[in-house]
Order: C-alpha cells, then structure tokens, then sequence
DNA sequence: CGGGTACTTGACAATGGTCAAGTGTGGTGG
DNA sequence: CCACCACACTTGACCATTGTCAAGTACCCG
C-alpha cells in the first residue's frame, strides 16, 4: 500500500517502527479532492484530522465581510486539523484546497487510542503543535508589529533561505493568497511589488521574484 | 510539600495518579519573582518550561521600536514556555511577571522522559497546546480581519462571560496591557472607550466597566 | 503631601484599505 | 491555432483608521 511509504515520510509519523506504521494504515482513510474543494469549515464537529499527501491545502479564517486570512498552507507530508481532536471538538478555521488533493483522512477517537499506547506518535505531534505555535508567533509580530513591506520582505527571505547561493525564487501560491497570507490585500501588495522594485530591490516576473539587494531587503525585513 | 496540591489543580496535571503527582514533583523547582521580573527572554536557551502558582506572568514579542505585543496572560495553574521543551530550544517570546509571583519550573530532559512512561501527560499537554493554538487563531483574526473597537467589545464580552447575570466587569490588567493584548496603543484604546462611552454602550470607571448596552456591544465585536 | 506613572486629549501624519477602471494572461473551445 | 473569456493582477484617486508627538490631568504609592 502507498500510504504506508507516505506515512514513514510525513514529519508526524517519522520515526515509527513498522508496526507503528501498520496500525496507523488500518485506521486512515484516504480520498481525493478536486481544486477548491472545502475540506472543512470553522465550526464544523470534527470526527478526526488530516495529513495531505498530494496537492496545496490552504487554512484561513474568514471575516464577516468576506476578506480571508490564510494561517497556514500545507503540502505533502504536513497535517491539519488536529486542534479539535485533543480540545473543543470543532474545527476553528476552514480548510480548501488551492490545488486537486489527495488527502489522508485519521479517525480521531481511533488515533486517540493509538496515541495512548504509543508515546512516540504524542511526542511527534507535540512537537508538531510546538512548531505551529512558533509560527503563529512570528504571525502575530508580523501582524501587530511590522508593516506590510517588511512582512513580504521578511516572506521573500523566507523563500531564499533553502536556496543557498541563488537569488531568485518561484512563488507556489498566487499573488492574491500571498496578500492573504501577509495579512493585507492584493492592491497593496501590487504596489509594494512596485515600490521594491522600482527602489532596485527586486524584479518581479510573474511568479518569480529575483533579488538584487538583498541587504537592502534585509534592512526592510527589520522594518528599516 | 504545597507543590503536590497545586499540580492536581493545574489544567495540565489534572488527572494524574497520586505516584505521576509524586514523581513531578521530585524533578521540578520553585521560585518567587518580585513584579516586573524577567522568567526568560526571547532567544534564550530553554532547560525547562514553567507553571504560574501565583501571580500573574505575560508572555510577549517587542518591536525594535519598543512596542510590544502580549501573546499572553497567565495566572495561577497556567504553563508558560514548553514549547521549546519539543522543538528549537530557544524560546520563542519574553516572559515577565507583572505581579510578585511563585513559579514551578520543570526541566526539560526530566521531563521528556516522564512523558515517555505517562501518556496521560502527553495527552494534557497535546490539550492544553491545542487549546493555546486556538487561542492565537483568534488573535491572528482579530489583528488582521477586526478593527480596534471590535477587538475591545470581543474582550469586553468575554470578560462578561464567566459573570453569568452581571454587567459589571473589573480589568484585571492595566489598560496599557490591555492595549498591548488588543494590538494597539494606550492612546487608541482609550479615545475608543471614550467613544463607547459618550455612545451609552458602556461606563468606565477606573478598572470597572459596567455594559449598559450588551446588544449594541456584541453588534460592535461582530464587526458594526 | 509629593512624585512618578498611568491615562487622557489634541493636532497631525501616514499606512493601508476601498472603489473603480483598466491591463494583461492563461486556458478552453470553436 | 487562434479567439475569447474569465480571472489575476495593476493602477489611480480617495479616505478611514490608527499611530505619532506633545501636553496636560489624574491617580496611586510611599
């Protein structure tokens, strides 16, 4: 069976011996999601979480008058939707995919029972939450204490960081979620493209960002 | 020893044998901080995570321009700092007493190994993570998708919450803490009390609001 | 009673959002 | 293969919210 494999390569589940492994693929369902298909939305009673084998899964919250704020985007290997598993019950933010999904699906009293008699999974998926929360931090300093150019300054970085040596990367999400993302909206964001790059800090060609100055656009992460 | 009552007490410990109560307390330490002591800094090296016993501690991001940003405020039976007890190692935030407060410290490798032999523990801990990542949903919405009078009202209202029947709240934090947990400036928040007020919405005196109109407030935490 | 901190108030500036109208651009069907 | 349509993105004019700076007032603690 594929999951198996999926499984031993997901950041959640690495470490587990075989039989951990077998256990896990007895309880998990998998199925397959067209773009733009809704995983969940806020509010919905949640009967378990999960872990994205293929494809682009954007989390966001919604306001009342429609503008979104995406709070994660999760690829293959990562997992959502496990906060009500453990507290509340309900999802707290909606979930959709931005591109056609396969989607692992792992029953939450099931995995609650599994977590119990194996301390290895309750520790990876503590250290999964750890590492949401330490994202959420930077999120919320973003959001309260840095203005939008540093913001996409600090994401362009973000980006450049796995790329050693280059300096130019590729956006995986369109413009308009990257506004999202930021906490802003596509107008602002198209003019700060704008300002960067007329400033000789960036060229932008389509999704593709090249950085020309990349001390400048360090010194503008730091918010000056 | 008084650490035992506390920890059966504590949202994280709940539930626990009589010998998991026991064998915590063998590993962890108190200590007393005078107001406005520092427990950690952003960045430090992380040997432990810590329980509030009494007091009152806020966790925080600072802007290089001072500002500061609360993510939290935690009093008695309330656990500050584990998440570099699972991932980094570096704490992600600053923490600050702003009471005279006894704090438990726990040690991260003794720890660890405790939640390897005590699901049980885990599992609290998974809780109160999940619970902690809902909440930081929530200020992630406020921040970018509400504006400050929202945000006031929602915090009004949730203060009204445990007070079944009242309409009578007391701030248990300064307003300029409160400005910095609502993501924005003493100056702000004060011209919007002012304008809840001259509005008949509700009457500040001192650290005491009485809501004299709880229809219009939760109108206003919606979003108008 | 005094001093410092917390809070308030005013005038102003600026960031970023709104609304509206373009300008591409990619994908699909004829 | 090209035309067209939808959608993503851009640009402009405007404005609302909120932050900045500077005083002034109130209040609490010693």
């Amino acid at each position: 069976m594929r999951s198996a494999e999926l499984l031993r390569n997901s950041f959640i589940f690495q470490g587990l011996t075989e039989a951990q492994i077998g256990e896990l693929t007895t309880i998990c369902a998998e199925w397959d999601y067209p773009k733009g298909a809704t995983v969940f939305l806020e509010g919905d009673r949640a009967r378990g979480f999960y872990l994205v084998a293929s494809g682009l899964v954007k989390i966001f919250k919604l306001a009342f008058d429609g503008k979104e704020q995406i709070l994660h985007i999760f690829g293959p290997g990562e997992v959502f939707g496990e906060v009500p598993v453990f507290v509340g019950g309900n999802y707290p933010a909606n979930a959709v995919t931005l591109e056609a999904s396969r989607i692992v699906f792992f029953p939450k009293d099931e995995f609650l029972s599994l977590i119990g008699r194996e301390p290895q999974i309750a520790l990876n998926m503590l250290a999964d939450m750890s590492l949401r929360l330490k994202r959420f931090t930077h999120l919320i300093e973003n959001l309260s204490l840095k203005e939008v150019p540093s913001r996409l300054a600090a994401y362009i970085l973000f980006l450049l960081e796995d790329k050693r040596g280059e300096a130019e990367v590729r956006l995986q999400i369109s413009k308009g979620h990257l506004a999202s993302v930021l906490g802003t909206i596509p107008e602002t964001l198209s003019r700060i493209f704008n300002r960067l790059t007329s400033e000789g800090v960036i060229e932008v060609k389509g999704r593709n960002i090249v950085v020309l100055n990349r001390a400048r656009l360090e010194q503008i992460a730091a918010g000056l």
